[in-house]
DNA sequence: GACCAGGCACATC
DNA sequence: GATGTGCATGGT
């Protein structure tokens, strides 16, 4: 197990710069997207952002008033529609009737509230979750997916099976509880991911070249990332 | 046509 | 507790 060094974040922040996380327009539009954007690609999910705006929906009470079917054939470019329709539906229910649908009143309490609130919204697990805490409501939180999972593991910075909250812990052991850093440092993690850690590797050029424990990042860890 | 994408819940062993 | 499967569109 290698450790978690400062000069990763220092390699892809000077090879990628900064990524401008999250895209998007206000607190609101972020909790959706980060929903909509479940095992889905970023440009699917403006589509249905898109579809939401044109309509004039794109609010915590218009949404909780649609009907399902609208809903989903709004957000059908995001995929998965109908479950992602019952996700939001679930999630602005928890909005309006905890918080008056305003991000102000949910800023009033304590991150580990709102995890434990979020957590318990079916259709939000550890990923969204974080997402919407640090993204839309700006707490010290570290996002883990994928992207991230499969670079720890296959430059051996995590050496066998670590579930979500293991890894979320290497990062908050060694860093500073910095809003601004943890969004770049997740961003950086998965422009790495779109251009170097995908399933099939494309290895030439990557930032993170030579922490590897051999020559090629064609390395497959024991998870299987 | 195959592969992949900024997960999650649920069934089954 | 670990592993497998359904959910689905759209870009490469």
């Amino acid at each position: 197990m290698k450790e978690l060094t400062p000069d990763i974040y220092k390699r892809l922040h000077t090879a990628f710069g900064p990524q401008h996380w999250w895209p998007g327009d206000g607190p609101f539009e972020v909790m959706v997207g980060a929903i909509l954007t479940q095992n889905t690609n970023w440009g699917n999910v403006e589509k249905a952002i898109n579809n939401l705006k044109a309509s004039g929906v794109l609010d915590p009470l218009s949404i909780y008033k649609m009907d399902n079917s609208t809903l989903s054939g709004l957000i059908r470019p995001a995929g998965y529609y109908n479950i992602k329709a019952e996700r939001l539906k679930a999630f602005v229910g928890y909005f309006i009737k905890g918080y008056s649908g305003r991000v102000s009143k949910m800023k009033k309490r304590k991150t580990e509230v709102l995890r434990k609130e979020l957590l318990d919204i079916k259709g939000i697990g550890p990923e969204t979750a974080d997402s919407i805490l640090l993204y839309a409501l700006k707490r010290p939180v570290f996002v883990i997916d994928a992207y991230t999972k499969r670079a720890l593991s296959r430059h051996g910075i995590i050496v066998g099976k670590a579930d979500y909250n293991e890894f979320q812990e290497l990062f908050h052991l060694v860093l500073p509880e910095d809003v601004a850093l943890f969004n770049e440092y997740h961003a950086l993690f998965v422009r790495l991911g779109k251009e170097f850690c995908r399933p099939k590797p494309r290895c030439d050029g990557c930032p993170l070249y030579p922490l590897l424990p051999q020559e090629l990042c064609h390395h497959v860890s024991p998870t299987g990332w």
